[in-house]
DNA sequence: CCATGACTTGTTAGCGCTAACATGTGCGGG
DNA sequence: CCCGCACATGTTAGCGCTAACAAGTCATGG
């Protein structure tokens, strides 16, 4: 009979099933099962000696299989639009590994006019998505946010400026972030300020400026020793802010740039003026992107986690999924930790 | 007994199964599939039979169940390194894309160290991967590939430098399009050249010079105008190669750098001596990574077509995966069209 | 006229997972 | 001291499909 058994194996990689789980961890399948879909009610206990065992053997539930006993929410849609060059990398790798994890699948889809966002997001929702995760710059665009209650559909931003009563947002808190990145430039002894703002759309872009600005006022740094110049998130706006900022009598010894595209592009300029950096002019950024450890010098910056983000994005989104379904409790707001990241752009102010 | 079935129901959408079309064309579900997997043996009459009925429920086979039943070739190892930043965004773009329609499953693993690649692999491997995709550089790492053959893994490099006769690759055709490219150069009138090579380990690097070179040596450009200098394919490098470049009484009116990254580090250089680009250098790169259009001036370079690379990588892995198992045939190479990008930061030489 | 094999079709038993139901527990109230 | 109830876990029976084997059917040739 055995024999049998053995004669009729089909698997044919030795990957582990929810099954070999069970067995270390010494419960039934049923309830990794209830594990891994993050239900209620399994006990504490129990759920971390499953974990353990999904640890250790490295186990990934089979997506095909769940779909096919038909349940879990499944496909998620991840919306993007043209984020920062390095952003989306780190997003996806964060974003996939947790959708292995958790056996979702991700449905990356390009969205370039904010205009198209209706029909893509019709799209995307015709072909059986169950929810949608929108990094920046998609989670600020008032366009898609209607599309996205008008359809009803689960749905979580990342990293949008403010919380939303009616979506689950997972951010960090960009006005700490910027007022602890400008009292590193204080505590440097600078006196004279540069800010080069971000677009206008984006509600971070005031948040950081009102960080800056808060740490000059409680250094009684004066009114009139800072400038502050538009951007727009882009290499090139930061190219002429820089040049209103630095071709100038009374320079800035000091340049706050809303991110770090706009700082890369005030290095360049401030290398083109002959000005070293941070000699004669110091420049941090924001987002620890990769441009910042790949110019000269490297950008003092502020680090998102934006792996880990991403990875809880996935999660949220599987909640918010449910509880559409369920019909019950309020979305979450999650904050996460941002990093203050000193590299060589920012030193000494000059005496 | 029937009302018990009825209860336990569990179908949630009422497409047709394979079933619905067994009983419709009077044959068992095993003959429909047949039918469906293109089976040599079914009997002409039996086949118009079931692909009528086929076509009358509108019936389309599932595919996780088909991938669940058919011990389909399934998941599939994304190990990287560290490529160049928008390389991987747009790679894993690609990859995805791909995965979702042919319902496999992607892993994507980071494997900074070759050192360590020999036990990342392992543990991909008995995860239960059952093909691996090689984006560069890692795809060049001795170490990994010793270590691939070892383990008897289905495995595609993408760009690879050259084809290997014991593994799929795709690549794109470096030494022609660094052909263009200079030709490109010779036809805006330069005549005294600068090449910065790409990291030695790499048969790209090669390859990329031998392009430069024999377009060159077909324009009948003397030996003593072309000056090579040694990088590294990092920003870094490529500053240091610049300044042995641009250094000099007779300098290069063009510079050739094997990367993007390399280009922009000596257009930064450029700049900060107080040089225009193009008017006194023309720069170009090779990749067309995001740096390319988000620096000032934007790089002319030359463009892999990535996605389309990582979605071909998917499917070839697949094969790869099928043929392993089977033991017939011969690894496929591919070779994808690259693109000629002309941007601002070449123009006609000084007179 | 039956053994032999080529050809065609059917049967059985899963793939890995989860919905729905069943079965333990432990607890407080009657 | 037993009932009922909440909670935690286990059982059973599939989801739709196909690998492996079994069992026809029919034409040969001895």
């Amino acid at each position: 009979m055995n024999e049998r058994t053995e004669r009729t194996r089909r698997r044919s990689s030795q990957s582990a099933t929810i099954r070999d789980v069970a067995a270390r961890a010494g419960v039934s399948p049923m309830t990794v099962s209830r594990v891994i879909n993050r239900e209620a009610t399994v006990k504490e206990e129990t759920r971390a000696l499953v974990e353990q065992a999904i640890a250790e053997l490295n186990y990934a539930p089979n997506p095909a299989a769940r779909s096919l006993a038909g349940s879990a929410p499944f496909r998620i849609g991840l919306l993007y639009d043209n984020p920062s060059t390095g952003y989306l990398s780190e997003f996806l790798v964060g974003a996939l590994d947790e959708s292995s994890r958790t056996g979702s699948q991700i449905v990356i889809e390009k969205c370039a006019e904010p205009e198209l966002a209706g029909a893509t997001l019709a799209r995307l929702l015709k072909t059986g998505v169950d929810g949608l995760i929108l990094p920046p710059p998609l989670c600020e665009s008032q366009t898609v946010l209607a599309e996205v209650k008008a359809a009803g559909a689960a749905a979580v931003a990342v990293a949008p400026g403010t919380a939303s009563s009616d979506m689950a947002t997972i951010r960090i808190d960009n006005e700490a972030a910027a007022f602890e990145l400008t009292q590193h430039l204080l505590a440097l002894g600078h006196k004279r300020f540069g800010f080069i703002k971000g677009h206008p759309n984006q509600t971070v872009s005031q948040q950081r400026m009102d960080g800056f600005m808060t740490a000059l006022k409680a250094a009684g740094i004066p009114q009139e020793d800072v400038r502050v110049e538009q951007g727009y998130f882009t290499y090139r706006s930061g190219l002429e802010a820089a040049e209103r900022l630095l071709n100038v009598k009374e320079r800035p010894t000091a340049i706050f740039a809303a991110n770090d595209d706009m700082a890369a592009a005030t290095a360049g300029l401030a290398h083109r003026l002959g000005l070293d950096v941070p000699g004669d002019v110091s420049i941090v950024g924001f987002d620890d992107t990769s441009i910042a450890a790949n110019i000269w010098p490297a950008l003092t910056t502020v680090h998102q986690p934006i792996a880990a983000m991403a990875r809880a994005a996935v999660d949220l989104v599987l909640e918010e999924i449910r509880r559409h379904r369920d019909g019950t409790g309020e979305p979450r707001q999650l904050m996460h930790p941002h990093t203050l990241i000193v590299r060589d752009s920012a030193g000494p102010a000059p005496t």
